[in-house]
DNA sequence: TGTAATATGCTAATATACTCGCACATTGCA
DNA sequence: TGCAATGTGCGAGTATATTAGCATATTACA
């Protein structure tokens, strides 16, 4: 479990970590593009800012405008985030949770 | 995916209904035992109250206090809680998320 | 039965998240 | 080179989440 930034993350906060996890690095237009309920440019831009200074995120520049991708890496993330759902739903058991995944029939 | 409410919890919301997921049910008391950082009972309660306004709780009675159970099952949160991680850090691929859930070595 | 312990019902203050607008910089091209 | 398009920096208002306190009911048992 070790690393528990990510459960602390506010909703909107959340939605961007997963929309740049999810594309692996994105620009502001991205994200905005594909928030649901998406904010003005500007909001976004201020959310990416905090999430930058709490150390969620990096950018570089892509000739004008900023790319911004996790510090924490892909993977390590999905693990982390397993493990909590693993925890929470399934009794703490693997086989349950592949079980889970495997059969796609319900939900 | 379908159903996003549970998405749109806020932190202290996401915490407690993770609580009560793992334990089935549970009073206020074994919620605010578990929660990190944990606030006031009084908190607890109108957490609890809110979750119930909006769907995610019920209670019912022994005898003179108040246990919370989710409306939703436990196994459909649980998939679809899944359904967003496989999307969001596997590339939407069940086989890779079973090898890193099976892979216990990293993290 | 009287009292300490433990519940809930409300109400309201404080903190945080979320939002946006305005000013200014840079780019690309007519 | 001048202007429209698209960036960022920053400051501040509004909404929502989070917190807690006080009054009151119920329970358990000395």
């Amino acid at each position: 479990m070790q690393d528990h930034r990510i459960v602390k993350l506010s909703r909107r906060e959340r939605q961007i970590m997963n929309i740049i996890y999810q594309r692996g690095r994105a620009s502001v237009a991205h994200v905005l593009s594909d928030l649901p309920d998406p904010p003005t440019y500007s909001t976004v831009r201020a959310l990416l800012r905090i999430l930058e200074e709490k150390g969620h995120l990096t950018h570089d520049k892509d000739g004008p405008r900023y790319i911004y991708h996790p510090t924490q890496p892909r993977h390590q993330a999905g693990h982390i985030a397993l493990k909590q759902i693993v925890q929470t739903f399934f009794d703490k058991s693997i086989e349950k949770t592949v079980a889970a995944l495997v059969s796609d029939t319900d939900v």
